[in-house]
DNA sequence: TGCAAATACTTTGCGTGCAAATTAAAATAA
DNA sequence: TTATTTTAATTTGCACGCAAAGTATTTGCA
C-alpha cells in the first residue's frame, strides 16, 4: 500500500488536533459565562492551586508560550482578575496575585468540569483516566 | 478534597491542549523544510488521498476552519502548491487541485511520518493505536 | 414564476502559539 | 570590580482557530 503512512486517518498527530480543537470550542460556551477564554481558564485553575507565583511559574504549570502569557495576563488585569506586581528581591521578576475577584470566580468555574464530562457518553472513567496517561507520554517523549 | 476537579492535573482538556502543541511543534522543523505549515501539510495530505474536491469536502477532511481555509488556500496558490479553480456546474463552489509542484512534494513527505515516530520511545504500536480510538472518541463525543 | 431559505465561500476582528529579537537585571567569571 | 553570560520577561511579525457578518449562487416552495 503505497504512501500509507501520508493518510489522514493514520495520522495521530490530526487526531490530536481535531480532539484538542473540539475540547476547546467545548468549553467555549461555559466559559464565556465568566467572561474567559480558554487559555485564561488555565492561568486561572494555575492560580486557584497557588497564588502569587512568578510568570516563568505559571508558564511553568500551563505550558502556555511565553510571549503569549505577556498579553493574557495584561488581559486579566484589565479585567480585574488578577495583578502582575514586582518582586523585589530579584527585579527580574514578576508576581501573579489574584484579585478578590479572581479567587470569587472558583466558585462559579466549579461545575465547569462537570458539565464538559457530561458530554463524554461514550468514554468511562477508567477509560479518561487511561488517556490521559498515553497524553502525558506522548508529552514526554516530545519534550527532549 | 475540595475543588479538586479544578486541578489543572486532572484536566483532560489540559493534557490535549499540551499534546496537541507538542506534536505540532515536533512537526515544525520537517515541515519547515518543505516551506510548510501544520495546517497546509493537512491539507496537503487531503489532497493526495484524493485531488481536484470542492473546498467544503477539504473543509470536511481536515476539519480546519472555513474562514482559515481561505487564507490557507490562498498561501498555498501563492506558493504554487495548488490552484483553485470555479465549478462550472455550481458556481458558489472552489475546486482545489494540485499542481505538479504539489503532487511532487508528496516523495519529499513520505518520510516524515516515521521521523516523528522514532520521538515517541515510551510508546508502542498498540498504544499509539489505542491513543487514536480514545481520540475519534472524545471528538465524536463533542460533534453533537 | 418568483421569492425566501439554504449553501458555499469570503471577510473581519480578536485571541492565541510560536520563533526571533530586544530589554533589563542578576549571576558568574576573569 | 568589570565584563560576560544567563535568566526573566516583553515585543514583534506571522499563521491560525473561531465567531459573526457579508456576498454570491442555487434550491425549493408557494
Amino acid at each position: 500500500m503505497p504512501f500509507e503512512q501520508l493518510k489522514l486517518k493514520n495520522q495521530l498527530c490530526h487526531r490530536l488536533y481535531m480532539a484538542s480543537n473540539s475540547i476547546a470550542r467545548a468549553y467555549r460556551e461555559p466559559l464565556n459565562e465568566l467572561n474567559l477564554t480558554y487559555p485564561q481558564y488555565v492561568v486561572m485553575m494555575a492560580l486557584w492551586e497557588q497564588d502569587e507565583i512568578t510568570i516563568a511559574e505559571l508558564i511553568d504549570k500551563t505550558a502556555i508560550d511565553g510571549g503569549a502569557m505577556t498579553q493574557i495576563l495584561k488581559k486579566m488585569s484589565e479585567k480585574s482578575l488578577l495583578a502582575v506586581i514586582k518582586d523585589e528581591r530579584d527585579k527580574r521578576k514578576r508576581l501573579v496575585q489574584l484579585t478578590q475577584h479572581g479567587q470569587s470566580l472558583k466558585l462559579k468555574a466549579a461545575d465547569i468540569p462537570k458539565n464538559i464530562q457530561c458530554k463524554f457518553d461514550s468514554i468511562n472513567t477508567a477509560q479518561a483516566q487511561q488517556l490521559m496517561q498515553l497524553l502525558d507520554l506522548v508529552v514526554n517523549d516530545l519534550a527532549n
